[in-house]
DNA sequence: GAGCACTGC
């Protein structure tokens, strides 16, 4: 394989050069945290601790602070002690720290606690979905998902407890993330007094820094933001460039993985694709020409990672390889920030990743591959750092490197909105439109939202949250179309019902589908099957995984049934009943009877209904647009004259998926005000 | 007639 090796400096790389002038000694002691020495003296050891006094000193002067910081610095579990440290949760006050990843929160929050000798819930304590794990009376430092920070704000909208929040991993962008941005920015006018840190990997500080800086004249020392940029502590990654681009890179990261493998001294692999049959594929044929190697080299060891794979086969990666055989791990973006995993030392990155779109003109997602940006190729790159000196093999020219985008779109700029306006209007914020986002959301977004609000009768005539409706729609931590479905049970007697159903719709990968076609596993999936469609076949999962299964995951095992997304059903099904039951939502069963189960779906989905057409393929009642049943759906093969659907993700088609057949007599009925003026698309029946 | 990146409340 032609690889580029650029000379002394390579191109956009600079942090992973700055950490080459460290001595081994400060990298080990970072790596393997030294027994030999006191926690305190670890601490001091870490590279932030040299800027402690000045990060103090500019908290302490600015209202806001924005960090540059590689990953393995140390900030997300140094800082918020420093701050304890130095005053900030005297009185009661509590330093917040946010991450992206419910795992990220947890961890951080065990390691500091350790670190403090505290025990975890008192004085340090977690805050994620399902589980709360701190005193209200005790916890000064408390780590939480920024979703549920943003939650707080429904509580309490100016955050009062709260002297300290930092914002870590904001390079991400996440939805959550961005909006709390904005509500803080908002708060701060408020509360001069709160002060926020944003810790960022990358790139983009100087776009948060114009975000929060409030001085409008030509004097910077009248800036109420600062930047620090503190060193990181990764290992030198060595970036090769592709000298032409290549044609298949799946072909490509296999040839390579075994020119790493021949060439280059021990250490795993870890191969960035794009899905699930490109990492299946480059698995078995890894597997296929490791049988072509001689007898006395060393042995290769492809595994696959990715989110839809169970439990068990997703731990076989953390796995100790046997003597003298070399680790392959063949992932998806999983492990560019989700997972890390020992031991790698080389990285082989295809440049692409497939990410999820929402076109407001027709309402449909799509998922495509696209090619990724600088800041995600950095961060591949740096997973072969973590351990010692490591390559990093882009499948792509340094000049497309170039032609990369600095960050990806941030999520709010693609999302579908609804139930972001929602929360926007429940906190009083009327004008969603001229809400102050950091990077503001199209407006075709916004209005595609603001249209399937009103229809629901979140919003009224004049846009504002209907009582108890829409505010309660906006409190439901569920898409507001499945909200509208679970207040809408008591009219059916059918709550039980749709809590199962609503949960089931919120995990994914309910099936264990195998890699290739397995009879015995459509023969399983077929005893749960019922003609009505998908709805009622999920819930008959559930209902028989909590009964005849007794909860087992051995018994999901048998099934080609996902163990871990059935027990999250499960946990959201409790959360979601709590909520009904504070809303004064009767919690009733309708036992078999599946047209008040199906007219209750109809309620909340009445706009995604879809017409099935003579030669088999559909077109949504709405928007007049082609779709198709997704294979994975139990009416893929049967027929189904009108159908209502989940949602609609265009790949190589626009698939509709969870389906349930039903009367198109339903939809004027139950939504006349949505298809009285859509006539001319529902013929007579 | 044949396919689903990743999070989060």
């Amino acid at each position: 394989m032609a690889f580029w090796k650029p000379g002394t400096v390579a191109p956009g790389i600079s942090v992973d050069r700055e950490a080459e002038k460290e001595t081994n000694e400060n990298l080990v002691t970072f790596v393997n945290y030294d027994t030999n020495l006191s926690i305190q003296q670890q601490r001091k050891g870490l590279p932030i601790f040299k800027s402690r006094d000045q990060i103090l000193y500019l908290v302490e002067q600015y209202q806001t602070t924005i960090i540059v910081g590689q990953t393995g610095c140390g900030k997300s579990t140094q800082l918020p002690q420093y701050l304890h440290e130095a005053g900030w949760t005297v009185g009661g006050r509590i330093v917040a720290c946010t991450q992206p990843r419910r795992v990220a929160a947890v961890t951080v929050a065990d390691r500091v606690a350790s670190e403090m000798n505290v025990k975890l819930g008192n004085e340090v304590g977690y805050s994620i979905r399902f589980e709360e794990c701190y005193d209200p009376n005790l916890t000064s430092i408390k780590y939480m998902t920024d979703g549920m920070l943003f939650r707080e704000t429904f509580l309490d909208p100016l955050l009062t407890q709260y002297s300290v929040i930092m914002i870590d991993e904001a390079h991400e962008r996440s939805l959550y993330t961005d909006l709390l941005l904005g509500i803080l920015k908002k708060i701060q006018k408020r509360r001069p007094e709160l002060r926020l840190i944003i810790s960022s990997a990358t790139l983009d500080a100087e776009a948060f820094y114009e975000f929060y800086n409030t001085n409008t004249t030509n004097d910077s020392s009248k800036d109420n933001v600062s930047i620090i940029s503190l060193e990181g502590r990764m290992f030198p990654v060595d970036i090769h460039y592709l000298e032409e681009p290549c044609q298949d890179y799946v072909e490509t990261a296999i040839q390579t993985a075994f020119d790493i493998h021949v060439k280059e001294p021990p250490g795993d692999i870890l191969i960035f694709l794009t899905g699930r049959d490109e990492i299946d594929k480059t698995v078995g044929e890894i597997f296929q020409r490791a049988t072509t190697l001689p007898r006395s080299a060393m042995k290769i060891k492809p595994l696959p990672i990715y989110a839809g794979l169970p439990s068990e086969q997703q731990l076989e990666i953390f796995e100790q390889t046997p003597q003298n055989t070399r680790k392959v791990v063949v992932a998806t973006n999983i492990a560019e920030a989700s997972i890390t995993i020992g031991g790698i030392v080389y990285v082989i990155d295809c440049g692409f990743v497939k990410l999820r779109a929402y076109n407001p003109k027709t309402g449909m997602e799509s998922l495509t591959v696209v090619p990724i940006s600088k800041a995600s190729a950095q961060q591949r790159a740096g997973r072969a750092g973590r351990v010692m000196p490591g390559k990093a093999y882009r499948l792509y020219t340094e000049d497309s490197f170039y032609k990369l985008r600095d960050a990806s779109i941030p999520e709010i700029q693609r999302s579908n909105l609804a139930q972001v306006v929602l929360h926007l209007k429940a906190l009083g914020i009327d004008n969603v439109l001229r809400f102050d986002f950091m990077t503001p959301p199209p407006a075709e977004l916004m209005i595609r939202a603001l249209e399937l609000l009103y229809s629901l009768k979140a919003l009224d005539d004049y846009g504002r949250l209907t009582m108890p409706l829409g505010m309660q729609l906006a409190e439901f931590p569920v898409d507001p179309m499945l909200g509208k479905i679970l207040l809408d049970s008591y009219k059916y007697q059918c709550a039980e019902e749709m809590l199962t159903i609503a949960a089931m719709i919120s995990v994914q990968n309910v099936f264990v589908t195998p890699s290739s076609p397995s009879a015995e596993f459509e023969e399983e999936k077929r005893k749960f099957a019922v003609e009505e469609g998908d709805h009622i076949t999920s819930l008959n999962v559930f209902n028989a995984f909590v009964t005849r299964g007794k909860k087992s995951a051995r018994w999901c095992h048998q099934r080609y049934l996902n163990f871990r997304a059935l027990s999250r059903a499960l946990s959201i099904r409790e959360q979601l009943k709590k909520y009904l039951v504070r809303f004064d939502v009767p919690i009733e069963s309708c036992g078999n009877d599946t047209v008040k189960i199906r007219k209750c779906l109809v309620s909340g989905y009445f706009a995604h209904a879809a017409k099935m057409q003579s030669d088999g393929s559909f077109r949504s009642v709405r928007d007049n647009v082609e779709l198709h049943v997704h294979p994975s759906s139990i009416l893929f093969t049967r027929n189904a004259p009108w159908v209502i659907f989940h949602e609609v993700v265009s790949t190589t088609k626009a698939f509709m998926r969870e389906l349930t057949i039903i009367d198109p007599a339903w939809l004027t009925e139950l939504a006349p005000h949505f298809y009285e003026i859509r006539k001319t698309s529902l013929p007579a029946h």
